[in-house]
DNA sequence: AATGAATGAGTGTTCATTCAT
DNA sequence: GATGAATGAACACTCATTCAT
């Protein structure tokens, strides 16, 4: 459809130019006029916020199916294979991600970008507390901030900044980190 | 002296109104004309590059203090002194950091970016070197790419996302997730 | 068309402002927006290339024509029928030509112009040479150059400096300037 | 002296750069502050009028005293000889000379260009009323301002487009031409 | 619905000129 | 006088957006 090409060459571009990337230049991309293109959005920040949306709605998911196993498995394991999913650079384009959040928090529509966040958090609480005792932690609140935090930020330098320790012990270590920062308890 | 001015006018206007602020407006935020502007930095790239360098000496020395008291001061006594200065919120803007790291990756300056974090891992490598057999980790490098970003991510979500949960419970759970990663061991 | 309409305009409005007049006004005074301007032209200096271009054609032909005619007719009257044609305000405006010369020189395009009058002088070389015995003159190439300029900056002299002067007077003056010189021989 | 200082600085900076050559460049090359230019020349077309100013003395005193001779030397001897100062390069910097002339008729001293070129024509027109005779001219008037124009503009042409025409060949030629014309009466 | 030529406000930057020292 | 830091109007050019076809 229209609107997924449009979506498709608008992420291909502003990864490879930036938010500068002009909408005739994704419409190009698109195969497409700026004219079809401003019939479907009515901005070019309108195309990066659906552009987030979605990204994020993806990743709601993702997260979401990864912590529903809490309950019948392992918690390091839980975490290795989010993280595994994380990293697969294909599902997870940071860089976009970057530009996106970027442009987006200049926007009327940056509620979008920080309610995203608070989501992932909300998640997190919940499985924390249906964990009971097996979590040794002082506040879910601020635990799960911390840990959305570290998690999105280690894979997204991972992928971005330094793919080279983008490996299995990467991902061993930031499971570790996680994990005994839950189940080891306050001083 | 007028180079401070527009320095200091630059970092207000970019995290106001992003980089897309205009040089006009910059000089008129540090009380200077344009032309003035350009006496002193050659194109408001170079404003960027400058504002970035000098904000990371800042953190680097910073950084450098705090651990290099890790041979007579327990560690975690040592984090969270380190995160305390670091929430200071007058001695790191990250939104400001945020907007010139995405601006001067697309300059040719970029190396001074990309070094950047590589400094403070080194830094941290050594010191974890330094710490011998209180430390368990399975690769200094590693753990130190791990933590690194894990701190300035904290840090600058806290400050910038969730001042709310800016608290010192923040920090004292943040100093514990550091503490225990690197002197529990591998599981 | 577009381009037409931004072709004459720059012409009157270099003509009346130099070459210093803006895109903008240019754009203007072919009731056309600026960006239009753009998307026809790269840059202002390849508005003089192109204006430059065209005027050298239209010479070019005209000179070519009245040369041809040197087998069948006199050669004095080949010349005054040229200088006729050239000093006929509409087919040549030297204003316009000095700007356009003296900017697009400063240009890569620069071999245009110096390209430009050298055809003029092969021209007339090979037309001297066919004349054969007619023509008493010691050096070709040299007395092509001289005569080049010479109806050249007498024809733009005549019409933009002294209008007084551009009479069939001085066209007959010209005519006599040039057979005697080519027809009379060395001293 | 600084007003000499000055106007060689802005000779030499004109000719390498062209007009655009910036006030703060020729006051650099002068060796002097842009202030102190400002206090000598009330602007920048200031000094390109009073560059043109004394070239133009420099060169109607050469012109006088070559015609001046006419009463005592042949008049193709006296050409000749005008012609060979003419060509000396030092003398007269016909890119110079275009860049002035092109930015002074912008100005409200125009008069200064165009009465230039009318007090050679006088000139000249004297002289030939004074040779009697030996002129067979229709009319001094016409006459002077075609030979102005013919030596002008071969003279500079021969020196600033085609140095490798600048030989005595084309001195001879040039006389030739002159001397012809001047002598050989109407057809 | 789709097109893309046309628009024009807005950008970074330059440079003639001023004026406090 | 001499200086040169400071000024700011003006420029070439870009690009998000519109709208006639």
């Amino acid at each position: 459809m229209m609107v997924e090409a449009i979506l498709e060459a608008a992420a291909r571009v502003f990864v490879k130019e930036g938010y500068g990337a002009t909408t005739n230049r994704i419409a190009a991309a698109a195969g497409v006029s700026v004219g079809s293109l401003y019939q479907y959005f009515p901005s070019k920040d309108a195309i990066a916020v659906d552009l987030l949306r979605r990204y994020r709605e993806s990743l709601v998911e993702l997260v979401g199916n990864a912590l529903a196993q809490v309950e019948t498995t392992r918690f390091d394991v839980v975490v290795r294979g989010l993280l595994t999913d994380l990293l697969r650079a294909e599902r997870i384009d940071p860089g976009l991600h970057r530009v996106l959040i970027e442009q987006v928090l200049r926007t009327p529509a940056r509620r979008e970008v920080t309610g995203f966040e608070e989501r992932f958090e909300e998640l997190l609480a919940t499985t924390l507390r249906k964990m009971g005792k097996r979590v040794k932690v002082r506040d879910y609140e601020v635990a799960s901030f911390l840990l959305v935090r570290v998690v999105l930020s280690v894979v997204q330098s991972a992928v971005v900044d330094r793919p080279r320790l983008n490996t299995p012990l990467l991902a061993d270590e930031l499971t570790r980190l996680v994990s005994v920062y839950v189940e080891s308890g306050a001083a």
